[in-house]
DNA sequence: ATTTATGCAAATCGTTTGCAAACCT
DNA sequence: AGGTTTGCAAACGATTTGCATAAAT
C-alpha cells in the first residue's frame, strides 16, 4: 500500500473502483452515474451541476441531483464550497488524486484545482493538532482555499 | 501602525467604523444595517440569514438580503462558505477582529471559530506565492477550513 | 422477474424584485 | 423636502419530490 495510496490511480481503474464503491453502499453503477463520475473526472476544476447538465445533456436535472446524493455517500464525490452559491463537486481524492486545494475567484466563483507543497501540509497537520482540541471537534480533514480573482477576471 | 492593525478593535469603536464605511461608500448606517451588524457582533461564529433574522425578528427578510449585500460592498461583512448550501456571513476581520479560520461540522454545517497559529500563517504565506504564480490568479486572501464533526454531531 | 433508477412535471423553498409607505439627513 | 431604505407581496430559480416507465442485476 506504500506509494499507491499517494498517487493519482490509472484512469482505467476509475470506473472499476467507482462500482466498487458503490456496491459496497448497496447502489448501482448505472449509466446516469457513470456519465456523471466521466464529466468530473474529465474536469480541471469542480464542476456544478448546472456545468454537468452542460457537459451531458442527455442527464436529466433530477436524477443528477440525486445521484450527487447516492455518489456523495458511497465516498466517491465530495462537495466543494465555491465564493458563490452554488455548490461544486469533485471526485474525492482517494478515488481519483492526490490532496490539493482550490482557488477561488471572488468575481466569477471559478474554481481550480492547486497543488499543496509539503512544508505547508506539515504546518497545517501540526495546526491541525491544537485547533481540533480547542474546538472540541473531531478534525477529519482540511481546505485550504485561496481567494483571488482568476485570469478572466483581472 | 504596528499593534493596532492585528488586534480586535473595542467594541465601543464598532459601530462607528460600520458608520464610516457606510459613508465611505456613500450609504448610511440605518436601523436595520444596525441591528445586522450587532447580530454578527454577538455571535461566536459566521451567521447565515436565517440565524439572524431569528435573532433579529423584526427585521424584514428582503432588507436583511438587500442589507447584506450593502454590507458586503462597503467592507463591513463577508461570506463565509460551509459544508451546506447556506451563506453564512461575518464582520469583516479588519472590522471585528485578528485573522482567523473556520471549523466546519459535516453533520450539521455549523461553523465555528479558530485562531491560526504564527508558523501556520507564515507557511500559508510561502505556499501562497507559488500558488498564485502557478493558477494565474491574484490572491487576495486565503481561507482555511477544517473539517469534522463538531462536539454535538459526534 | 423484481427491485431500483430514471424522467417528467408539479411542488418547495430560499432569494430577489416592484412598488408604495416610512425613514433619515 | 428629497432621496433612500424598508416591508409586503409577487416573481424567480435552483433543488426536491411523486409517480409511472425504463433499466439493471
Amino acid at each position: 500500500m506504500g506509494t499507491t495510496t499517494a498517487s493519482a490511480p490509472p484512469d482505467g481503474d476509475l470506473h472499476a473502483r467507482a462500482a466498487m464503491l458503490l456496491a459496497a453502499h448497496g447502489q448501482k453503477y448505472t449509466t446516469a452515474r457513470r456519465a456523471m463520475v466521466a464529466v468530473l473526472a474529465a474536469m480541471p476544476h469542480p464542476a456544478t451541476i448546472a456545468e454537468v447538465l452542460i457537459a451531458s445533456p442527455d442527464l436529466a436535472a433530477s436524477t443528477t441531483y440525486r445521484n450527487v446524493t447516492v455518489l456523495r455517500e458511497a465516498g466517491i464525490v465530495t462537495r466543494v464550497s465555491g465564493a458563490d452559491e452554488f455548490g461544486r463537486f469533485e471526485l474525492t481524492e482517494e478515488l481519483a488524486g492526490p490532496h490539493h486545494h482550490h482557488v477561488t475567484c471572488t468575481n466569477c466563483g471559478l474554481v481550480l484545482d492547486a497543488q499543496s507543497s509539503a512544508s505547508l501540509e506539515a504546518a497545517l497537520n501540526d495546526s491541525i493538532r491544537d485547533l481540533m482540541k480547542a474546538a472540541g471537534y473531531e478534525i477529519t480533514g482540511h481546505r485550504l482555499e485561496l481567494v483571488g480573482r482568476c485570469a478572466s477576471c483581472r
